[in-house]
DNA sequence: CAAAATTCTTGATTTGAATCAATTTTTTTC
DNA sequence: GAAAAAAATTGATTCAAATCAAGAATTTTG
């Protein structure tokens, strides 16, 4: 991972926004917040941002490219539990609460650009800054729902209609990501999820 | 359900310690905060304390009994997704974070007794004490690790193993849950666990 | 405490998706 | 842009768990 220390001052819209919209940041609290994200990443497909072996220090917001998180089961599969894509964070949000690793990976899925902030310094505001506490609180609660009603989705839904339900959500997904880690996101071989877009206006 | 509107000056200890030792409260916001749990309910066995029909107005802590949180697949079956014993908080967090109803039911599995508190009030409390906002970023935190930790041994570890690690983490819960309702939280059929415990030291 | 209801167990059978395997298509790389 | 690598498709077969079914055990309820 090249890795390349620049000060900033042309911070993405998207992020700005996060803060300001979500977080209902002050202007000066705003300055201060972004001024963390100081930290250039440019990762090269297939290259790791997060493995097991070791705890996340920075928390990422991706400029460019797209990401898979994956776990690997007891022999050895690979199940890919989400993606990151442009405007969104990244990186193994477990590793960051806990302080410790996580079993999660994070690998590129294409060439990506991100920006980083150490993690300990967004902490350490959060206790200066009511309002980045709560965006703190808000990222967990967000993080939270989106994790449950992807649970009660994989519980509650047929392979094809999980299917459908993430083409109709996502479907730029199919753009850019291989059809076998969508197929090992929704729960199904790429054998399987191949039969179901035959079937269906594939 | 019965509910009855008490002053109650006798909170559970259990309760004063989660927001003393995870809250980092100050004895002062700690009685502000523990002033809220002024609601007492009591829900005979398989009576519901949340459904899908309408959204929850309270945060629960259980003092006694247990209760099961599931939701029904589209063929009608119920899927269970945790549980909530004594010293736990209970309700369907997902309503009160979007303040919309859930997909979500929570039941008594035994008679319960519950303590309450206006989620609202809750939440206007954690606008002028920062503290006690921490401990909502802490609450929603804790709850993802749970949620993931979870997902991550759904699809990564057999039924077999699945079984083996809830017996060691919650034995209790076979003390007090029928096994219907532990299989389907495992993610599997009655008879399946059934014959799962049958082989290994049941 | 006896009857009724529910839950658990055990066996036989079915089934939907996984696996195995071979080919075609697409993407990457030099 | 040709060769190599990776991904997707398609078919045949297998398999683990679901379903179906019946009886035993436990719990609940008047």
């Amino acid at each position: 991972m090249l890795f390349l220390a620049v000060m900033t001052k042309d911070f993405p819209a998207a992020l700005v926004q996060l803060f300001q919209q979500i977080g209902q940041l002050t202007p000066p609290e705003t300055n201060q917040v972004l001024n963390l994200w100081q930290y250039e990443f440019m990762l090269r497909r297939n290259e790791y941002l997060s493995t097991p072996d070791q705890r996340d220090r920075y928390i990422y917001f991706v400029i460019s490219g797209t990401l898979r998180i994956y776990c690997v089961d007891q022999q050895g599969v690979e199940v890919c539990l989400g993606f990151s894509y442009i405007n969104s964070f990244a990186g193994s949000y477990p590793s960051l609460i806990t302080g410790k690793p996580s079993e999660l990976y994070v690998q590129a899925l294409s060439d990506c650009k991100l920006l980083g902030a150490v993690w300990e310094d967004f902490v350490e505001l959060s206790k200066e800054i009511s309002n980045i506490e709560r965006f703190r609180r808000i990222l967990a609660e967000e993080t939270l729902l989106g994790r449950m009603e992807r649970e009660i989705e994989m519980l509650t839904l047929p392979p094809a209609e999980r299917y459908e339900r993430v083409l109709k959500r996502s479907p730029h997904l199919f753009q850019f990501v291989p059809q076998k880690y969508i197929a090992s996101y929704l729960g199904m071989t790429p054998e399987t999820l191949s039969r179901i877009r035959g079937k269906k206006g594939g």
